[in-house]
DNA sequence: CCATTTGGTTGCCCGAAGCAACGATCAGAT
DNA sequence: ATCTGATCGTTGCTTCGGGCAACCAAATGG
């Protein structure tokens, strides 16, 4: 039986159950998430919009890589990664080099000062996680981490 | 040891990790949130703008409630609810009637068209849920379910 | 009876994202 | 070798969601 088979079967009482719950939290998580990363990013350096963190995290683990690269593991267009690379470039947190293979591309890499303020961001969101989570036994921390991995890599494939 | 308490004191390696991953998976999702939920709302009903459905969720388990709690709730400005709540009154969605204790709140509750359409959209999206999830075992979309609850909970009692 | 607080609405602004159009470049077919 | 189509990136325009501040009406407390 393929993925689509089990899409299209019935679902039983427990199913709907389990997906009906999964749906509930999700909607809860993502109508707050406007709000929630706002919090997450205003405390951390006023400086850095909040948008800009998710570039930045891509970038370090991926670089060299190109910006439609970027928009396409964010699922979103390409005029909008521009328009935010173009801020980050601004103030000296990436460089756009010409890609020597593609006259047409750029290659993106963070600056020292963008790693430095990467980490600072990333130590200080852990610690305000850290606040959150405080009640957490570490495993459930770890599990949590590792069930939002696996979710994330299901909306990987996709392509507007 | 009180929570404020484990927040202050350095983490562990392994503890640092799990926060790290938790983090770092938080970001990917919270900025695939717009698109994500545009793409969960956009085929269920496309009058139906995709915000809303989390203001019915919410209304159809609380309901009788005042517009100020729901903005509590998802953490926004009751200035985001007001409109928005305007909308789902000329639709037909939602009534609000003076609340006989309090001449200045509204009372919010579900029309019969309403709900006609929060059941509707709700089984849409849990049939893109179901084939999102179509590889997973029953049990580990009942634990994300769970563990996204937990997660949710967690900022339940912030209030800015 | 007046002052303060609270619930809700509206006006104005901003940031993020989509769409469409454009210039530049690459790649394949003739 | 050139022409055609596809791709990369940028910019202008629009939309939408949300915050802030001002405001009104009603409640609460002295």
């Amino acid at each position: 039986m393929t993925e689509a088979d089990i899409a299209l079967r019935p679902p039983t009482v427990g199913e709907h159950e389990a997906y009906c719950a999964v749906e509930r939290q999700l909607a809860i998580l993502l109508r707050r998430a406007r709000t929630f990363s706002a919090g997450m990013g205003r405390k951390v350096h006023p400086e850095l919009d909040p948008g800009a963190y998710g570039l930045l995290v891509r970038i370090d683990q991926s670089s060299p890589m190109r910006s439609s690269d970027l928009a396409a593991y964010l699922r979103v267009g390409r005029a909008t990664i521009s328009r935010q690379l173009k801020v980050l470039e601004e103030l000296g947190l990436i460089s756009r080099s010409p890609d020597p293979e593609d006259g047409r591309a750029h290659l993106l890499a963070l600056t020292a000062e963008g790693r430095r303020r990467l980490d600072d961001a990333r130590s200080a969101r852990e610690g305000q996680l850290r606040t959150l989570l405080a009640a957490w036994p570490e495993e459930d921390v770890r599990l949590l981490g590792r069930m939002l991995e696996r979710f994330n890599m299901l909306t990987e494939g996709m392509h507007p």
